[in-house]
DNA sequence: AACTAATACTTTTTT
DNA sequence: AGTATTAGTT
């Protein structure tokens, strides 16, 4: 992973009227430009046309990223911009990663970097630092994620009383997340959406909370693009300086953008007017979080004169998997129209097999793998594709008991992880005390007996005297308003939050780190824990301390944290993947198998129920994305019953199954069960279900492989496997050697004897202290 | 403040 | 069915 040193490493902008090119980059121009000959004739249109605005419709795996790449290396090869002139956004830091890397790679690395080249978030919290007064904020503001946010909204409905049961704080954050997509301030918000909460509380308690985001000085995900765009609407100075900067704009999955990103990208574009969207209506599929295909779709209404460039050429799947992806998108009304082709191979028809249940579905691709394994195929190579999460269950039971390695890709990234989440939020408050919402994430973590009443009181005393919680708190434990307990146990948290904070500048950041985390109790208080869990998230606590080695500061960490919910992904071993569909979006794979075709999940019931007509051509779409992922091998499967919240159900093979082209599919007739494509294609699965399954081949080999001690001894492939270090061990065996009789110390109850043993409960008789139950790991032999 | 009982959920996810 | 969060109880 790339070293973050501090910001803004950008080359000075030059002058109109002195152009950035040197004799030799003049020369080149002349001459036949490598880079350019290794693109086919649409490719090198889409890169050699700068001037106006272009839209790039880029089918899958036709060299999407390839040509943005190039377009960049081309503009500053001729010299048309400095890197520091060039705007390229992009929806993931991974893409920005790459996209960074290979920019490098085409113009040697000699450029220092592009500032300007990063996620909508991160150029959108760039500029808010620089222009913060003008939108109400002070430079150092804090980027809240969605725990925070929902925290802060709790408030606000409490302050209301709004019973939170029949308002729930996520509804309204969801809402406000809505307008935040839609570019919409509270002033105009919509009375028929106002009323969809708390009886038409919405628009005032969105008003409210923009006004709390203010006071604690910080800005949630929307409000990274919501206050740009204010910022540009109220300040055409200001909108005029960038419109000037960016002297060529790039935009990645331009289908993905939501109103917000829009209008932000059209206000920019204005003064330049050389914008390049690159994105493809068929792999819309986050309709459901704010995207609007229809920004694609009018792009040439947008932005008049654009041109419109079509990549058809794939690069990626066989002629059979290409034309079955084809036919099927090819049901979708209101696309802009794109005809896949391939110069390859027609390879093999995609596979289509019917199974009798989710877990047979499993047993099925566990085998097809293994085969495939056996036949050379390398796992990293073969992904499991699934519309839903809890789909993933039956194949992880499956690879498990086969021993068959497999990595969960997406799932709750690291960032996201509690135990990082309290670590980065101690950290925070050491560096930024007023950080309210962060000093309550913590203030009780590990508990420390400051509980809700403890909190009710400072809260008070802080939106009396109008002062953060955490100096509301140096205030309140002068006084002989907290018990004695609690007020010694606050003042101590202060004073170490001081200390931490006083060491700052002569310690190295990652030492502080694991001092905040030693001295606060909160490894201790995992290491207590003896929960399964307890064991990995100490674990990530090291990984996280070994990540901020990469940054300078704690400061420079932070920043980066807040925005990169990005875990390192650990290549290396070679695994099957698995994964949503979502999720797959971007990646490709020789093999690629799609469970659970079944209607009411494919195409996902609720998104039929919610948004009819467009919900179903959203399916669909979600569908093509998972067909074009692969390269050689495409195989879908159905399963007749499903288990739905506990119930049994009968399910229908997914109609998609039906729109897939006869010619490029074939049906699964293994192991003489008779699938499918019968009169009405599907309705004999029944003899799926043949007995006999247990003497197949693969149950055996099964059997073979299954790891020693069962499925449920070893650890699970998508928990870190290495655990090491002293913290695991402190956590399993802390105790052990303690029997009835020992004199042992307890930090807080002193001396005593043990008077019974209960697992790793203790019931100790302290000299001082009378009879406590403890955990043995507070104790230690005296 | 810790434990238990009840209740609500259950599509997809980035930043 | 199973979990995850929350409310209520001690």
């Amino acid at each position: 992973m790339a070293k973050i040193r501090g910001s803004a490493l950008e080359a000075p902008d030059p002058s109109p009227d002195e152009a950035p090119l040197s004799t030799s980059q003049r020369a080149m121009r002349t001459h036949a430009i490598p880079y350019l000959e290794a693109l086919n004739p649409e490719q090198r249109e889409a890169v050699e046309t700068l001037d106006g605005p272009l839209l790039v419709l880029a089918g899958a795996g036709t060299g999407k990223t390839r040509v943005l790449t190039t377009r960049i290396a081309h503009i500053l090869r001729l010299g048309r911009a400095w890197p520091s002139q060039i705007l390229a956004v992009t929806f993931t830091n991974k893409a920005a990663r790459e996209m960074k890397g290979r920019v490098g790679q085409l113009i040697g690395g000699v450029v220092e970097g592009m500032p300007w080249l990063g996620t909508f978030h991160a150029i959108g919290v760039k500029i808010l630092r620089r222009h913060a007064e003008l939108v109400d904020l002070k430079p150092s503001f804090t980027v809240l994620d969605t725990d925070d946010q929902i925290r802060l909204i709790k408030q606000l409905l409490a302050a209301e009383n709004i019973d939170e049961k029949r308002w729930p704080a996520r509804l309204l954050a969801g809402m406000i997340d809505g307008w935040k997509n839609r570019g919409i301030m509270p002033a105009r918000v919509p009375d028929g959406e106002s009323f969809a909460f708390a009886n038409g509380k919405a628009r005032d308690l969105y008003a409210a909370y923009q006004r709390r985001l203010k006071e604690l000085n910080a800005a949630d995900f929307g409000d990274l693009l919501l206050e740009n765009l204010r910022l540009f609407q109220e300040h055409p100075d200001v909108l005029a300086q960038y419109q000037q900067r960016f002297a060529f704009m790039l935009v990645d999955e331009y289908q993905d953008t939501n109103v917000a990103q829009y209008l932000w990208l059209r206000l920019l574009a204005q003064g330049s007017r050389n914008i390049c969207c690159v994105g493809d209506d068929d792999q819309s599929i986050y309709g459901w979080r704010g995207a609007e295909v229809d920004n694609i779709l009018r792009f040439e209404t947008d932005f008049p004169g654009a041109k419109v460039i079509r990549l058809e050429r794939n690069y990626r799947s066989t002629g059979h998997i290409l034309g079955a992806a084809s036919g099927l998108i090819a049901h979708n009304q209101g696309r802009l129209g794109k005809t896949l082709r391939t110069d390859g191979a027609n390879g093999d028809k995609v596979e289509v097999q019917g199974c009798w249940d989710d877990e047979e579905e499993a047993r099925i691709i566990g085998e097809d793998i293994e085969q495939a394994q056996r036949q050379g195929q390398r796992l990293s190579e073969v992904a499991i594709l699934v519309r839903a999460s809890f789909q993933m269950r039956a194949f992880e039971d499956r690879f498990i008991t086969l021993g068959l390695p497999y990595r969960v890709v997406g799932g709750p990234r690291f960032y996201e992880r509690q135990e990082i989440r309290d670590a980065t939020a101690y950290f925070d408050v050491t560096l930024n005390p007023a950080n309210d919402l962060k000093f309550e994430r913590i203030v009780n973590t590990p508990r420390r007996g400051l509980g809700e009443s403890t909190l009710k009181s400072l809260h008070q005393l802080a939106r009396a005297r109008q002062v953060p919680l955490f100096q509301a708190a140096r205030l309140i434990v002068e006084t002989e308003e907290l018990k004695p307990r609690a007020r010694k146990s606050l003042a101590d948290l202060i004073a170490s939050f001081d200390r931490w904070r006083s060491l700052i500048e002569t310690m190295r950041h990652t030492e502080i780190a694991e001092l905040i985390l030693d001295e606060s109790g909160y490894t201790a208080m995992w290491q207590t824990e003896k929960s399964p869990q307890a064991a990995s998230k100490l674990e990530n606590l090291k990984e996280l301390i070994r990540f901020m080695e990469e940054f300078d500061t704690l400061a420079g960490f932070l920043e980066h944290v807040s925005l990169v919910m990005d875990a390192n992904t650990e290549e290396g071993t070679d695994r099957v993947n698995l994964m949503t569909l979502h999720s797959a979006k971007g990646l490709e794979f020789d093999h690629v198998f799609l469970p659970g075709w079944d209607e009411g999940l494919l195409p996902h019931q609720r998104s039929l129920d919610e948004s009819g007509r467009s919900g179903l051509e959203e399916e669909r779409r979600l569908a093509h994305v998972g067909l074009t992922r692969a390269r050689l091998k495409a195989k879908i499967t159905f399963a007749q019953n499903r288990r739905t919240h506990g119930m049994w159900q009968q399910a229908l093979p997914s109609r998609f199954i039906d729109e897939l082209p006869v010619d490029h599919v074939e049906v699964a007739e293994d192991r003489g069960f008779h699938g499918s494509y019968g009169a009405s294609r599907f309705d004999t699965a029944e003899t799926l279900f043949a007995s006999g399954f247990y003497e197949t081949p693969g149950w055996r080999r099964a059997q073979r492989n299954r790891p020693p001690g069962g499925a449920s001894s070893g650890p699970r492939a998508r928990e870190p496997i290495t655990i090491d270090g002293t913290l695991v061990a402190a956590s399993t065996a802390p105790g052990a050697g303690l029997i009835i009789g020992m004199r042992v110390f307890h930090q807080k109850f002193g001396y005593g004897r043990i008077a019974h043993v209960d697992g790793n409960k203790l019931t100790v008789d302290f000299d001082k202290a009378g009879r406590k139950k403890v955990v043995d790991s507070f104790v230690e032999r005296s």
